[in-house]
DNA sequence: CGTCTATTTGAATGTACTCAAAAGCGGTGG
DNA sequence: CCACCGCTTTTGAGTACATTCAAATAGACG
């Protein structure tokens, strides 16, 4: 499979010549996943970071009452993985399943550790995305705690078109932290004043 | 003052030499703050990143309901600032405020930058630190999604007992995510069951 | 088709909020 | 050292937002 598009994400940090491509190109593992398939089971240690170069990822976890929480949807260009499983080597407390047919491409820690002893930049590279994840996620908790269940909701899919369009909805309500049931109202809701007139 | 706390907290991930000790030295500023000044507020771009050696700092921001939220607290070995407004240069969506007189240290952007080139190293130590940060902030949200309001509140007091002594109980409550309100009620409930027989 | 999963809907309930007022507490100046 | 002022916390009453449980309907896929 092509690399492009992760080299291309990786350019807009730091620009890569093409022996450092080549390097980073023999240090990955290229693989497909069905739909449904499990990456990652609760319990088990995270031994990857993934980026996707095609398809749909979802990592979610089941809480002490049994209900599930969508921790992210990772498409095409993202990266995902169970970041804290993997650096402590402890296990996951999530699971990361395909939600699509996908292609993938990973890191075990060793291969990550020595990309960054052959090529320093990517210790670069990976600071700034921490950096970025960090910021995003900061943003969700301000974002929760600012607006209600609808304003998130409608954030949502301005902001992630392409991901309310490939997964259900139950997950997307899981995603914001209401039920499947009352995301179903807030939309009826919506719907009464999109068409009243 | 002494930076031996921050010393010691870099040491924690990457040793330092007493020369690399030097250079930080000549790179940071060290400052003394008096409860209530802001260090940072809405709109401003946030110039440094800081570390606190004694004191309290809190971060916080108003939604546009003019509802107040306390995204963070610091003390003692913690670092603060606001990230995001940092590395991009954008004006601030938070206030950074001292809840004590408190004594911090701080780096420039540009400082930061030398301090990486000089001692690439530090390179490592803020990955490794952002990357803390940021399981601790996706930690922040499961918690959210997974428990109550009254059980959040007991988890923060356990796990933060430093800071419930140090700030008055609305800022705990908006760093909860509930009102002050709420918070007492949730506290007589509790007093009752706890001395109840 | 038929089966399985996802979504919608109704009714009752719970969790947390608003507003307003009272009580408590801490610092400061007379 | 006490009295007062301003800020924090508590309390009451009414309300809004979101959930639960159960049942009905709709969609997707083999």
């Amino acid at each position: 499979m092509d690399l492009e598009i992760a080299f291309k994400n990786i350019a807009r940090i730091v620009p890569l010549t093409e022996d450092e491509k080549k390097i980073f190109r023999s240090l990955v593992e290229v693989i497909t996943v069905k739909r449904k398939t499990h990456l990652l089971r609760e319990g088990q240690v995270c031994r990857y970071e993934y980026f996707i170069l095609e398809g749909c990822l979802r990592s979610y976890y089941i809480d002490s009452n049994l209900v599930e929480h969508t921790t992210m949807f990772a498409i095409e260009g993202w990266w995902t993985g169970n970041l804290k499983s993997f650096v402590r080597n402890t296990p996951s407390e999530f699971n990361l399943v395909a939600q699509e047919n996908s292609t993938v491409l990973r890191f075990t820690k060793e291969k990550l550790e020595e990309l960054y002893t052959k090529v320093p930049k990517f210790e670069r590279y990976f600071r700034v995305l921490l950096q970025n994840r960090l910021l995003a996620t900061q943003d969700r908790i301000s974002h929760h705690l600012s607006f209600t269940a609808s304003q998130r909701y409608l954030q949502f899919i301005n902001k992630y078109p392409q991901i309310e369009q490939r997964v259900p909805l139950k997950h997307i309500a899981s995603y914001l932290g209401i039920t499947a049931t009352y995301l179903s109202r807030l939309r009826r809701a919506r719907m009464n004043t999109k068409f009243l007139h």
